[in-house]
DNA sequence: ACAAACAAGCATGCAAGCCTGCATGTAAGT
DNA sequence: ACTTACATGCAGGCTTGCATGCTTGTTTGT
């Protein structure tokens, strides 16, 4: 497993690398490239000629280590969710202390869903919709990226246990308006605002449902009690 | 392959038409066509050549009425908006009375979203962040679907008259959440369920804001929510 | 009313460009 | 020497827009 330094755009010397390590490189550098492509041209517009060039490196280096393009993207995938999940992590514990509750999380999910790699991820859950071999590739994209919020989240509000049966479907609920919200993101930017104004509205109720962490040690306690972590709390 | 037009009409598959017949004929099927496309191999793989031959029309028969591909997929948004704007008022009108209420709506307009024409939708909101002429023809593709849902619904629902400080954000959010779940639910076309669990969790909250039109006189609550009408219910 | 002239709808072929995958050849590491 | 990493050229397929020619409808002159 290579553990190459994160994303950086450093070049150093072509001096004697072991073939690991220009292996390795040369990977990275598609890869990423790749994330970058899909984000910035999307789906249709990311070939494997544009993604060598982004990349620096030459058409056969890109087919030698990603014969087809679905590997390249497949590839690109892991190295991209992976990526992002550490980031979201360092990116947590870097929040100022006051801000290592909800709210500061849903911020800093907000900016994830805003971020380029996720708009590569929904321009691959797109496409995915039409193309028989993306598909294959993208089938469970959606639970893995629940799944990695979920567990981020439960990593970082450990003792917010909330009863197992009301997770799925307010996770989900959340889940979809960010997609929603991403979808919109995209388009314009959010130069009216619109986009924010409702994330805000629903990081206060969030904050309702799960309190700090530093705050809920003598409050919540109950099995049962937050029923409803999403809009609805009926049923 | 040439009919003979010497002999008056005769049983044709098509008889002597108009040139206005002919041309509306051409480019609905057309129009019809590219939606159709859009939403069966999405916008990478919607080519003129493809639209064309699902019409049933020759190449040189698409580009006498839309000469290049983005006048085509404009005057296709067009026909569509419009479309679904009709359909949605008439499955409305055709719902059992009992229906006749916000959930009734709600259920309505999760179909739309699911509908291969919002699909097509779909395709070009995501397609238009990368591509600059489409990206022209989609700007204010959001806010007009919007509008048409408010609209819609204040025709449906007159005297729900929401404060109109309330009804933006709130709108929006909900919005949010069906393009967050028909993104979703074109992917796996909801096989496990969790999308329609969200939908019936929004739609029983919605059930709380918006009364039956028909039952509001015995509800004594319809002003309840003047502050929150979204998930959030205020901060 | 008829026929010629015109315009609009429609069909087909072509050129330039791009993408993908392969196949061959060269350089670098083991 | 031998494997791996990398570079470049080629072939087949597809897309878009244009140009040319044919068919059908409409108009106009007599």
């Amino acid at each position: 497993m290579p553990v190459t330094s994160g994303g950086g755009t450093e070049v150093a010397p072509v001096g004697r690398r072991t073939q690991q390590e220009r292996r390795s490189r040369t990977q990275t550098l598609l890869l990423d490239a790749t994330v970058e492509c899909l984000a910035e041209v999307g789906w249709s517009g990311t070939s494997t000629t544009e993604v060598a060039r982004r990349a620096g490196v030459s058409r056969g280096a890109q087919q030698h280590h990603y014969p087809t393009k679905m590997e390249l993207v497949d590839a690109a995938v892991e190295h991209l969710l992976e990526r992002q999940r550490q980031a979201y992590e360092a990116a947590f514990a870097e929040l100022p202390p006051e801000r290592h509750n909800i709210e500061g999380a849903l911020d800093l999910l907000w900016d994830v869903f805003r971020s380029p790699p996720a708009r590569a991820l929904l321009e691959l859950a797109v496409a995915s919709r039409t193309d028989a071999e993306l598909r294959a590739l993208c089938s469970d994209l959606n639970d893995r990226v629940l799944q990695l919020i979920l567990d981020t989240f439960e990593q970082l509000f450990p003792r917010t246990h909330l009863p197992d049966d009301s997770i799925p479907t307010a996770l989900r609920t959340v889940y979809a308006v960010y997609v929603g919200l991403s979808v919109q993101n995209a388009l314009d930017d959010d130069v009216s605002g619109h986009q924010r104004a409702v994330h805000d509205q629903f990081k206060s109720l969030a904050r309702l449902l799960i309190p700090d962490p530093d705050a809920d040690a003598r409050d919540t306690r109950h099995e049962a009690g937050p029923q409803g972590t999403g809009p609805g709390d009926s049923h």
